[in-house]
DNA sequence: CGATCCCGTGTGAACGCTCACAAAGTCCGG
DNA sequence: CCGGACTTTGTGAGCGTTCACACGGGATCG
């Protein structure tokens, strides 16, 4: 696995016949160096096996290359996209990227956090914050560091914000089943303490609002299937002709509850999810579900984190969610 | 955001009035050093703010504190445990971690990766590889750097590996149809180029012949629960009595082709997926699964990098899956 | 044809830290 | 009260790079 020690640039140098910082040079692809001894250098790079050294390199020009990324313990669906996203954005930007899970409300953790990133010399961190209590690591950082924040929270100061526009996606949600003709419906929200789950909530009843429709009282979830389960055997007792549903996982209880109470979906009742998780568009019913782009908001996040580093404006942002309808809702059975 | 710039040691160690080995002394908390100057140093840490920087001492000690992982694009269900278990596995043993997803096949991209963690000068490497691709990247680096693979795969050489043991879990999956009485069985596989979809190949088989069982041709599936319903829908025509899906995605996708042919599950088929997926306790009906423990697998592959970088040996490991019975399975009908 | 400029290259210092070693200071027993 | 052992602290070098600058030589120009 190894040999006797790694090879400098002053081997290169010997063995190429140049001296180290026309080795330098090459490897930084300086214009001014003969095409000539650039051959010679990079046979003899080749020929040891030269790699370099990439702490040696910070030390000196203070720039790690290394980007940060908090993300949440408790974050349900999406992170393998977003982080996926996130570094491969990164990479073609030049970065590196080295990660931390923030479990939810710990200081201490979060200072720790903090702390090893600024001692590796992070050039930027995005903190992916679902919660107050992860949103706070962020401001520890935002006094070090650049921050960049992946989060539907309207940041209390000049910390630069990015996220999927929940409450369009909310009203999405509620115009497609207002569209439909629904007026008895409900929200089954996140738990109310996630941005997520509170813009949602807020979107949902801007958009019923607006067109003079008054919902039932929110029942509150924790996101599981398990709870919407749960809480679909609640409903049961006075179903409403729509349930939105703060996620897919929950929407996926619902049906289960419905379905072995005999309720059919959409016919009974109509249920719209959010996020199109996998598998959503193979329930049964195929759940109608607002996606976000997790992807595209992981690859928007490191442009804006790059922007921030660059000296730009910290400007929040929203990328659209969009509305995906399958065979889980319908028109209320009165409409017809 | 930014003051000057960052205090160092000797400028901590002048305003304590001790020399900057002193402070490092007190930073690495050395044995020999009095209290009363320890507090000092401390304090004068504390009122410049100063941070260590990682990069030089890493010049110095050639320890990076850094941990690279390699993980896959097409990586399905999980990596966000497994990513998260490892990660704090890491810190906890006092390590860093950076992340470098590896898009399927690509052997430059892959060596591109290894590259980059050579340079960053990574202690060890732990590389997710669900395909034979993706293991060449573990080939490549194992020469540079300890490497550990998490992958059903049965390495080469001396690759340390890990990995929960997919063969014993299909096993068990087939051990528990047989129980019911199930003869009449058909295994829809994952791609056969990956290596779990391979290995719960083998253990549906090897169990089944050491019964005497003779199951149906495999059907090739490609994890998606859209593949999943279009087989569903194939299987109509001349239904087995149990079906073993291997992945619960490709299990929900055959569970809403039969719900929508009228198939009752279990009573007409039952069926077994793999994962416990996210929401599988509330498919309808609930989804007798195989569970893989991912977060113990992080945990478990983190610590057997450790001791592969102290030098330890590469035993190969295998975790245990776990039968999780519910609703989807029962007994053939002609046992009843 | 000498002064000027640019190109290709080399020299030495510095980055912030740890390591090896030396120098005080402290304590003890004889 | 002195020598040795231990404790606490300081000194200088060096890790592998890049940066600032200096230098020689050919081309260019007046």
């Amino acid at each position: 696995m190894e040999g006797g020690k790694r090879p400098g640039m002053t081997d290169v140098a010997r063995l190429a016949g140049v001296s180290h910082q026309t080795v330098s040079r090459v490897l930084n692809d300086h214009p001014s160096v003969r095409p000539e001894t650039r051959e010679r250098v990079l046979a003899a790079v080749e020929q040891l096996g030269y790699r370099r050294n990439l702490s040696a390199r910070a030390l000196v020009t203070r720039r790690s290359g290394l980007l940060g990324i908090v993300s949440s313990g408790s974050w349900r669906s999406g992170p393998a996209g977003t982080l996926g996203a996130l570094e491969q954005a990164a990479r073609s930007a030049g970065y590196f990227v080295t990660v931390a899970i923030a479990p939810e409300p710990d200081p201490a953790r979060h200072a720790e956090i903090a702390n090893a990133f600024v001692e590796q010399g992070v050039e930027g961190v995005v903190v992916i914050a679902p919660t107050p209590g992860v949103a706070e690591v962020a401001q520890a950082l935002s006094t070090q560091v650049p921050v960049l924040v992946v989060s539907a929270w309207d940041p209390p100061d000049d910390v630069a914000t990015i996220s999927v526009d929940q409450r369009g996606g909310a009203r999405l949600a509620a115009e497609h089943l207002l569209g439909l003709g629904h007026t008895d419906v409900v929200h089954v929200s996140g738990p109310t303490d996630w941005f997520d789950a509170a813009a949602r909530v807020e979107g949902w009843h801007a958009a019923l609002a607006d067109a003079g429709v008054r919902p039932r009282p929110d029942v509150v979830g924790d996101w599981s299937s398990d709870r919407g389960y749960a809480i679909g055997h609640e409903l049961l007792d006075d179903l409403p002709t729509a349930v939105f549903a703060a996620n897919d996982l929950m929407a996926l209880g619902m049906l289960r509850a419905f379905a072995e109470a005999g309720v059919r979906v959409p016919d009974d009742v109509s249920v719209v999810g959010f996020d199109d998780f996998e598998g959503a568009a193979n329930y049964y019913p195929p759940l109608t579900t607002v996606r976000q782009d997790l992807r595209a908001l992981g690859a928007a996040a490191l442009g804006a984190l790059v922007e921030v580093i660059a000296g730009g404006p910290a400007l929040p942002r929203r990328l659209p969610a969009t509305l995906v309808p399958r065979a889980s809702t319908a028109a209320p059975r009165s409409a017809r």
